[in-house]
DNA sequence: GCATTATATGAATAGACGTTCATAATATAA
DNA sequence: TTATATTATGAACGTCTATTCATATAATGC
């Protein structure tokens, strides 16, 4: 929707920003904020450490740019499949089984956003925007469970502490997984997950499939 | 069982050793192991750097020391929970019920130790002790879930999965909670908690009391 | 009191890290 | 080609922190 026109040079200015930020997701990833320098960073990109600081003003601002755009991504994601047609039991089913693909397109930045950004990170307070999508996330998820307890089709249990459950349990596995990914046992695992919440909230009655 | 006589200046000494790990715990509760120098444990706990050296060999040594004693703690009562008498949704019921008196008696040390150490900490690798006793427990939770799936008292899901689940969740309500810890409201939290997940695991015909 | 041992002290050390900036290299324009 | 603007460089700077160690202090035994 901007300014499609680049000039050669604003193209490898791009181009070299994002090699700079390819490099430090996966140093970040490999070994947490705290214990990547800017020396490291630098290194892996192939650039000088001055150059750096060209592009970003500082490490946490690179930091932020790489949270900023791909943990809003994943939010956003997951936010639109709560919000989408279908019942609640649909699209909490949807939401728990797009986990799995959602994993396989950001695997590197997965376990990072779990234990930097995550419900229990250790940079929530600081990066008041990605709070934010998550805020409203958990939000999302438990006018969801809400409406199906009202709508008779979810047993009555407490939503703010089921969406804790959902959304820590999911955290955790996607934690597990990333460093070595299997797009097939994630999705089986996941399968699981949703047989665990799904089944566990429904009333008796409406069983399906069992 | 060990010696029981210790001479006034060992007691002493132990006395000193308690009062910097006391003081060291509040910081690192406070603001996590990376933002805790040793400056500041020496100047809490009214000794001089060195002093600190006198006790413990390193930073590291000393955080090791904390977590270590307060860790197995936690884990052995619930180890002990899981592995006594009672049915399979007594002994679960049990364990869950039993957390928050946990973190009363472990307020300070629940938010360190989740962020630091659960299941997704920063520091697993590291703790050969602490990830030992935490993979037990896993394993006693998954197969007490085992033994009552195959004595027809839990429906059929995935033991694994639904010990990632509850214990991702207790780890997240604790970390919540360990800020402001209001006993009251959190024995309330885990009795939803329980409603969660027990019924919820339950077959239909079990129901006792809706 | 004196000698000896144990413990406490905190300035000094060494290394790491984020950031800056004078300089060099490169591209662009005239 | 020459002048000018843009971008890249990495040594140097300041700060921070874990750790050490020569020295001071206190305790103990004689």
């Amino acid at each position: 929707m901007k300014d499609k026109h680049l000039s050669r040079k604003e193209r490898e200015r791009l181009r070299h920003r994002q090699e700079i930020l390819d490099k430090a997701l996966k140093l970040f990833t490999e070994q947490g904020f705290h214990n990547v320098s800017m020396q490291q960073i630098a290194e892996a990109s192939e650039f000088a450490v001055g150059t750096l600081y060209n592009f970003f003003e500082s490490k946490e601002a690179l930091f932020e740019e790489l949270t900023k755009s791909c943990g809003e991504r994943i939010t956003n994601a997951l936010i639109s499949i709560l919000g989408g047609p279908g019942t609640e039991v649909e699209r909490l089913t949807k939401f728990i089984r797009h986990v799995p693909t959602l994993l396989e397109a950001n695997a590197e930045f997965a376990k990072l956003y779990v234990t930097e950004l995550g419900t229990r990170g250790a940079k929530l307070s600081k990066h008041s925007n990605l709070q934010d999508s998550h805020v409203t996330l958990n939000l999302r998820l438990e006018r969801l469970l809400e409406d199906g307890i009202c709508k008779g089709i979810f047993r009555r249990i407490d939503p703010a502490i089921t969406t804790r459950a959902i959304n820590s349990t999911i955290e955790t596995l996607a934690f597990e997984n990333a460093s070595h990914f299997d797009k097939t046992a994630v999705t089986e695992m996941f399968v699981k997950v949703e047989q665990l919440f799904i089944k566990g909230l429904l009333l008796p009655g409406e069983n399906d499939n069992a």
